[in-house]
DNA sequence: CTTGATGCAAAGGATTTGCACAAAT
DNA sequence: ATTTGTGCAAATCCTTTGCATCAAG
């Protein structure tokens, strides 16, 4: 799907929820379609703040953009992180941070994946609790690190 | 293994590493040893402040029991919880945080750690990069809550 | 127009740090 | 005796809030 359509559909998002899609909302909603980055709020402020938006109105709209589903928030190692969610369409995400160099990269394997739906559907049937989310947080040295 | 046999051992793997055991240590160590409860620092300040642990010394020194493998710190909704690991022999945490009543429980299912275990080699494998820690995240609502 | 959103400045809360003193080896 | 650890108070950092103003629908 195209960026444009994309943004257009957040934007109807905000719009049938009664939020207004403002400027600020804007230039968050094409940071987030445009980048496969974790974003931290101060990533978000740095990349838009050209655009007239303040510190403040980031950390307002990466709460109300989480609570659409249009981003996720992970935290690792005293930090958050954002990243656009609307159209990853799994409730499950993988993410492995180098102790070395710091950088975060998703896994995505659709096996992994998978086998990590069966896991929860065995999980929720022993312990009785409704999973509606999964974030799993790997950690090591990567392979460029290694070397 | 007992519990006063734990803290010795602790207590030797301070000294071994060139630190001193003080009272402040052995108090937030046997803290550790006697719950099987998610301390956030607070709490741990709340239950060794009668025995004269200041909050910076608390912090100070889960930062140093991290280190030394003694604790693990896990980070949920912008609270970090401390707990033993030190007798845990797995690498592999995995935790449930129900959305309403904000619990935090540990799954520990054998089977399910197996097929972790399976999926850490694979993902080394096809990413190349060495995995040693993995810390799981579920939310959703627990069965208490359901009802 | 009307209501919600924003910027600014200030407040808040958790965590960290400087430093003189205390305590463990 | 020596070195590390600690308490206290203050500083720092990130995040949130109050309020007057602005702008989207």
């Amino acid at each position: 799907m195209g960026n444009e359509k994309k943004i257009m559909e957040i934007k109807v998002l905000f719009i049938s929820k009664g939020y207004k899609f403002t400027r600020s909302r804007k230039a968050m909603t094409e940071l987030f379609v445009s980048t496969q980055d974790h974003l931290k709020p101060e990533d978000v402020h740095r990349l838009t703040k050209d655009q007239g938006v303040s510190l403040p109105t980031v950390y307002r709209n990466l709460d109300l953009m989480v609570r659409l589903g249009v981003i996720k928030e992970i935290e690792i190692h005293h930090d958050r992180f954002y990243e656009l969610v609307l159209y990853s369409r799994k409730k499950l995400h993988m993410h492995f941070q180098c102790r070395i160099c710091g950088q975060i990269k998703e896994y995505s394997n659709p096996d992994i994946f998978k086998s990590m739906i069966d896991q929860r559907d065995y999980l929720e049937s022993v312990y009785g609790d409704d999973i509606d989310d999964i974030t799993i947080i790997m950690k090591g040295t990567c392979s460029a690190c290694k070397k």
